[in-house]
DNA sequence: AAGCAGTGTTAACGCTCATTAACGTCGTGC
DNA sequence: GCACGACGTTAATGAGCGTTAACACTGCTT
């Protein structure tokens, strides 16, 4: 009855608005009055859903770290449970991870971007999410390929992260390719990433 | 005789503790108290140095996209000079992005965060340094890889910049490679983005 | 019909913060 | 020795902004 349910609820299109505004301008150059106006209703109103600016940051940032790591997590388990090699489950975490850059690039911005104005107690949960993602992947990443030491895979991981969180800083204008398109090459990039770093002295 | 001198004058001192107070909590996080504090002097009188906060912001932006341009040039001009492929080329200029990345971190943080908090001109300016970047980079990523379109070879340069910038988010603690390390991984995962770009459609 | 929860509105408060004013101090060239 | 520029300081100003107060309106529920 709570959670989730069909038609966008006010909070849903205030946290949405914020999400894009935050990102565009950044948390503290975004006032509460455009917030307000982005949904129709003005400046103080919005305080009858959330108890402050903070707390609509806090909600998107722990949303978005939550979000990652249970979609994360439910791949893993499901590629578990179906006997599915590791390899596979790299390739199905790395497509998860675009949809969600593709899909929701404000939050992706703002999951990196504004951790900081976070109070103390959410700062740590968003931490903690996140940092359970990445040990999801440094672990499927050094089962694909034994070779890497923890430290060389979380760098990697780390790395490609950068990469596939690439897509916001894409110029607007321009040819660029098609969502599909763009899908598959960062894809295929990422994967072109961890093979490389497992391929030490190489020349 | 203005450009740059041996000793670090307090323009210089200011504009580096700026960089990384900015980078740190975002530039309208940081007053202009706290710089100056981190210079020794307080509040007001960064005002003597500079004509306010904003130039502050503009000076270090603009820098920036300058000097990774020029550097850029630089070891273009020289490869063509040398004669040497662009393969060594591409080379050059993934490392000297690199050594850019690992040494002004607080800087590459800013360069993809804060530009929209510019006076139109400057960023107009900074936009335009940051895309003849690129175009250097995608005309020697074209000629390494001739297959690929510009759309193409335009995304993935923007793909790997992402992934060279992203040493900042790595957590503080727990066990990194070495910077020596670190700037040779880095190296290999653009190398091998690049390539599995080139190589499309490739099972 | 009364009452009340939900949702807005506008006006006012108070704090932060960039910027400016007004005022010192030190070193250097005449 | 003294003017003056370079460099700081503290106090005041004024705008912006998050938040709260006080006050409607709407639509159920009894």
């Amino acid at each position: 009855m709570s959670t989730t349910s069909a038609a966008p609820t006010r909070r849903e299109q205030i946290l949405k608005e914020a999400a894009r505004l935050f990102a565009e301008r950044g948390f503290h150059g975004v006032g509460v009055d455009e917030i307000g106006a982005a949904v129709g209703i003005s400046g103080p109103g919005l305080y009858r859903h959330f108890a402050g600016k903070d707390a609509m940051l806090a909600e998107l940032l722990v949303g978005i770290s939550g979000r990652l790591l249970t979609g994360g997590k439910l791949r893993a388990t499901e590629a578990r449970d179906g006997g599915v090699v590791a390899d596979e489950l790299l390739d199905s975490l790395i497509e998860g991870h675009i949809d969600f850059a593709l899909d929701d690039r404000p939050l992706i911005t703002l999951h990196d971007r504004e951790l900081d104005r976070l109070r103390d107690s959410d700062r740590k949960l968003v931490r903690q999410l996140q940092r359970q993602y990445v040990e999801l992947w440094v672990e499927v990443v050094r089962e694909v390929y034994p070779q890497l030491t923890e430290a060389v895979a979380r760098a990697t991981v780390h790395a490609v992260f950068g990469l596939l969180n690439s897509t916001p800083h894409l110029s607007r204008p321009g040819p660029l390719p098609g969502r599909g398109a763009m899908a598959g090459l960062l894809h295929r990039l990422a994967r072109g990433a961890f093979a490389a770093a497992a391929s030490d002295g190489v020349g």
